[in-house]
RNA sequence: GCACCCGUAGCUCAGCUGGAUAGAGUAGGUGGCUUCGAACCACUUGGUCGGGAGUUCGAAUCUCUCCGGGUGCGCCA
């Protein structure tokens, strides 16, 4: 794994600062931490590198930034050559404008290429455990599209992390006991019985989609009719729709790319006993105590039971009231449950836990951050990634998802519709705390408007031009590119070596989508460099002499290194991203 | 009522551990295929970054407040 040159500089400056000023401890921590003080202007004047760092830190060291400035800059300038330094200058306020000797950019390409498979990529986790949550819907009937977003989310973040050295548990909690399971059940019984015509008023018919009918049938057919009156009858409904619906579920998730290793069942939490178990470490610490809940605000439909009950002190973790962990029957709360799943985790070993939830269950956040917090006395943390649901219409008008009255937009549809990929990218290519409008209508009306295609488009491209070589010189271009040891001296214009400091930056992009947790980072530089590309490209159209394929064989073969580096990051960042890139299309 | 999220170009959205003239797609306008794939590109029109106040050398970004929209607020899961 190799990084960008940029970490040199960064590392330069960190080592500058810590070495030469005495730094408070939380000011060496930040310096430390930061991932990259430096930046590549726009502005072609302000340099091809530029740092605020003398700005940020003058106050903190007591100096004026531009006398800050000064002293970094002779420390710079002390290595001028090994740094590839033409000239630095300090500008306005205090910032430092650094002007680079333009072989660094080839060599920066030359690097690239050497690494083409894993560029950017750091060993950031060293084998640290991580555990990644999520989709976890109820088992109670297909997922519809706008489970996707979480479900890509999670699985994109836990490749992320795969690829920045964690070692990452994938996993769906599977909620089959509890008050939607046993309302599942009764609606299959109702159904069965429907078909026997034997129902009776106390019946109910909650869930309501054809797999409800699928399944009813299903059981009859295996059990014959004799099923209803068996005294087991209630688990035998259980076990077989449940088994049924996960199955559907997880082909959803396959048709999409979803994967996990570990389905987690919460009846298998409740036989085992670990609730009692996760409680009592809770109770040992002094965190659960006997107490009355206040009559809730504009929630008068609510029948609250004015009783003394246990419940958990959220509130010292920031919750709004404390929570209840076990009910008037005698049963324990959905909370309660999750309390003991989430000690599980740390049971096997977790100390770092992400969920991706929908932002439907913000509310319930502070209530396990807390939990987690009280049961490991801090050790472990739980970081939730809120994704806002998805809305969801067909041709303008608002579809309302519902398991009950079957008003679905599946996967299915989408999938045969426009596939995975653009599927995938559509839920990327938007930050997860902004809510995401979905038209089915549109989506596959105007599949070719997805960004997706825009970048795919870029690698055909690409991969095209390495054609047309392999056509004239009867080879092909990649097997000959591990023979070529160019030192790219004549990789010159200025839009090539645009492109070669663009590439030199996705590694910062990387990084940075890892510590905030924002895969959007990289759909959307993947979508600027394959702009980058495009343009380019008809730069070519416009100035034959700017070909990719040229007369001079030498400059030719540089080009198609550097346009073979700029398929490969789209490559290996579609990777993480969980999308295809085809050759051509 | 309380909590969280959002408010940036006509529309859909990036940019937010504060930084130099606010970006892209789309829609509107003008051009570009005899030549590596036009699913593309170049140029152009379009913005009181919801309003106001504060912190700062410097605010779309941080703080407060107000307005507007979304989502939650159960001994459901």
């Amino acid at each position: 794994m190799t990084k960008s040159f940029i970490y040199t500089y960064n590392n330069f400056l960190k080592n500058f600062l810590k070495n030469n000023y005495s730094l408070e401890e939380s000011v060496f921590k930040e310096v430390s931490n930061h991932i990259n003080f430096f930046d590549m202007p726009k502005n072609s004047q302000h340099g091809d590198l530029s740092t605020n760092v003398a700005m940020m830190y003058s106050k903190k060291l007591n100096l004026n930034p531009r006398d800050l400035a000064q002293k970094i800059v002779n420390a710079f300038n002390d290595n001028k050559k090994e740094l590839f330094i033409k000239k630095i200058e300090i500008a306005g306020p205090g910032f430092i404008n650094f002007y680079l000797n333009p072989t660094i950019w080839q060599l920066s390409l030359r690097d690239i290429l050497d690494n083409i498979n894993d560029y950017g990529y750091e060993d950031v986790g060293q084998g640290e455990r991580v555990n990644i949550e999520y989709v976890s819907a109820n088992p109670t009937g297909p997922l519809h599209i706008g489970h996707c977003r979480g479900a890509v989310i999670g699985d994109v973040l836990a490749s992320l992390y795969e690829r920045m050295g964690y070692q990452v548990t994938r996993e769906y909690y599977v909620n089959d006991a509890g008050g939607q399971i046993n309302q599942l059940i009764s609606s299959i019984r109702y159904k069965i019985k429907s078909f026997l015509s034997i129902n009776t008023e106390e019946d109910v018919l909650i869930y309501n989609g054809e797999y409800i009918e699928i399944i009813s049938k299903e059981i009859l057919q295996k059990y014959s009719r004799a099923v209803i009156e068996d005294p087991d009858c209630d688990e035998i409904i259980r076990q077989y729709s449940i088994d049924y619906i996960l199955k559907l579920i997880k082909n959803d998730l396959k048709k999409i790319n979803i994967k996990h290793d570990v389905f987690y069942s919460e009846k298998s939490l409740l036989d085992s006993g670990e609730i009692p178990e996760a409680i009592q470490i809770l109770k040992q610490k002094g965190f659960v105590y006997w107490g009355k809940l206040e009559q809730p605000i504009n929630q008068e439909n609510i029948d609250v039971i004015d009783r003394e009950q246990e419940l958990f002190k959220s509130t010292n973790f920031g919750d709004d009231i404390d929570r209840a962990i076990s009910k008037a029957d005698g049963t324990h709360t959905y909370f309660a449950s999750d309390i003991a799943y989430h000690n599980n985790k740390i049971k096997r070993g977790f100390i770092k836990l992400i969920n991706i939830w929908g932002a439907d269950h913000a509310g319930y956040v502070a209530r396990l951050k807390g939990s987690v917090k009280a049961l490991t006395n801090n050790d472990a943390s739980v970081e939730i990634i809120l994704c806002q649901l998805v809305k969801l219409f067909r041709d303008n008008k608002p579809v309302k998802m519902s398991k009950r009255n079957n008003d679905y937009i599946t996967i299915d549809e989408v999938v045969d519709e426009v596939g995975p990929d653009a599927i995938r990218f559509m839920m990327l290519f938007r930050k997860a705390d902004a809510p995401l409008d979905f038209d089915f209508v549109k989506v596959c009306d105007k599949s070719k408007e997805n960004p997706v295609f825009y970048v795919q488009y870029a690698h055909a491209r690409i991969h095209s031009v390495f054609r047309n070589w392999n056509e004239t010189n009867k080879k092909k271009f990649d097997e000959e590119i591990s023979n070529m040891s160019s030192n790219f001296d004549l990789i010159t214009d200025p839009n090539e070596i645009d492109i070669i400091k663009n590439m030199s930056y996705f590694p910062m992009v990387i990084r940075n989508a890892l510590i905030t947790n924002d895969i959007h980072k990289i759909a959307y530089y993947l979508h600027d460099l394959a702009s980058e590309f495009h343009s380019l490209w008809n730069h070519g159209n416009d100035h034959s002499e700017m070909r990719f394929i040229i007369e001079n064989k030498e400059l030719t073969q540089q080009r198609l290194c550097l346009i073979y580096c700029v398929a490969g990051i789209i490559k290996s960042g579609m990777d993480i991203l969980g999308v295809t890139c085809p050759e051509s299309m």
